[in-house]
DNA sequence: CAAAACCGACCGACTGGTCGGTTGGTTTCG
DNA sequence: CGAAACCAACCGACCAGTCGGTCGGTTTTG
């Protein structure tokens, strides 16, 4: 089947350009290179996508999408917030410590993509601090930690998180994200004010 | 006086490139623009600077030197870690109020400058995460707070800080960015336990 | 069934434009 | 006048995107 042959080409392409962006960037990445690594040539790469620019925004919505079904199917398996709260945090941190190539894509390449990817940034990031939001409104309802800012209590968290795993791909310290877990874990928690942590609920599911 | 006209043609010159630089970021900021924004030409702008990246990193350095100073001034005025990093957090919100241009610069194209300065801005990070989590080590010495892990506790505000006020320069909500300061400080208080908030040391000095 | 026609996938030389940096001459100023 | 400051024209590297053409396989047709 000739249209299966070019999903799996165009897939492949993807993956190189994950590769060339995670290294170079989306400026210094020619798309010579991306035709390279993936085993084609240019004009390989522009019978698939239309522009450089398509190239990246199709990655970038691959990786966050991903990147959110892994998120929200760890947080299904919970019911209890501050559980889909951790499971979430964990799995946050165990995808990019097991795809550095992808931490570095989208924490620290993207917001210098360019101008025009900009709008779009800002909706990711505006989308992935809806899901927390939308997690401590809920954990407000349920009156599980008091009434606050959480708009801005989810962009401090993500502001949080995204400093933390930012420092660690660029000086990859300590080893492991994942170590960091222990010291994010209660300072998240405490500030917005879910001190005491039922461990029973980490059993529940 | 020769030497002193020259500096002030420099400064003229970095004062240019900050507002080229916010508009367009680095790449797609010309030094043509820059040559023209400063009433001169190319030629005289690599009469004073060798190269666009020198012209790029003195003024991060500036920049960063007047935060900082700021900031410092700010807390130097307190004896308590808590009214310090008060007035620090307001110091920097204020700061940013003012001189949005200042932010855009410093907080969203910063990262995106090119490769070439990304160690110098992982410095940045570090030496303003430093400040933090010396004062936070204070803290923890004068019993203030309970121990805890200090490093982590700092890139955590500062990614904090550093996301609201780039969804600030992104979406400008709130209309100013002093107005997150109440949802902020009970969030980072409460981070690091320091929950009750003693009035009086807002007092003192 | 085989030759002819056709097609999707692919290739790589080439182009047009941009831009950092240079140079050689000109102006300003002490 | 002489040095510092300044300028316009220019150079060359770089690269996204284009285009004419190739190739292996599939469909049509006599």
């Amino acid at each position: 089947m000739q249209q299966n042959r070019s999903r799996v080409r165009q897939q492949r392409i993807l993956d190189a350009a994950l590769r060339v962006f995670s290294r170079k960037g989306f400026r210094d990445a020619s798309v010579d290179e991306i035709a390279i690594e993936s085993g084609t040539s240019k004009g390989g790469v522009y019978f698939h996508f239309p522009s450089k620019d398509v190239i990246y925004l199709q990655l970038l919505d691959r990786t966050v999408a991903r990147l959110r079904n892994k998120i929200e199917a760890a947080m299904a398996e919970h019911d209890h917030p501050i559980a889909k709260a951790d499971a979430a945090l964990l799995a946050v941190l165990r995808t990019f410590d097991k795809h550095a190539t992808l931490a570095r894509f989208f924490m620290v390449e993207t917001l210098g993509a360019g101008r025009q990817f900009q709008s779009r940034m800002a909706e990711t990031r505006a989308e992935f601090a809806g899901i927390i939001r939308q997690h401590l409104d809920a954990a407000v309802d349920q009156g599980i930690i008091e009434p606050l800012d959480t708009e801005v209590a989810a962009q401090a968290w993500f502001g949080a998180l995204y400093e933390v795993i930012t420092g660690w791909v660029l000086v990859r310290k300590p080893e492991r994200l994942e170590e960091t877990y222990a010291a994010l874990r209660p300072l998240l928690m405490r500030s917005v004010g879910a001190e005491e942590i039922p461990l029973s609920a980490l059993m529940e599911s």
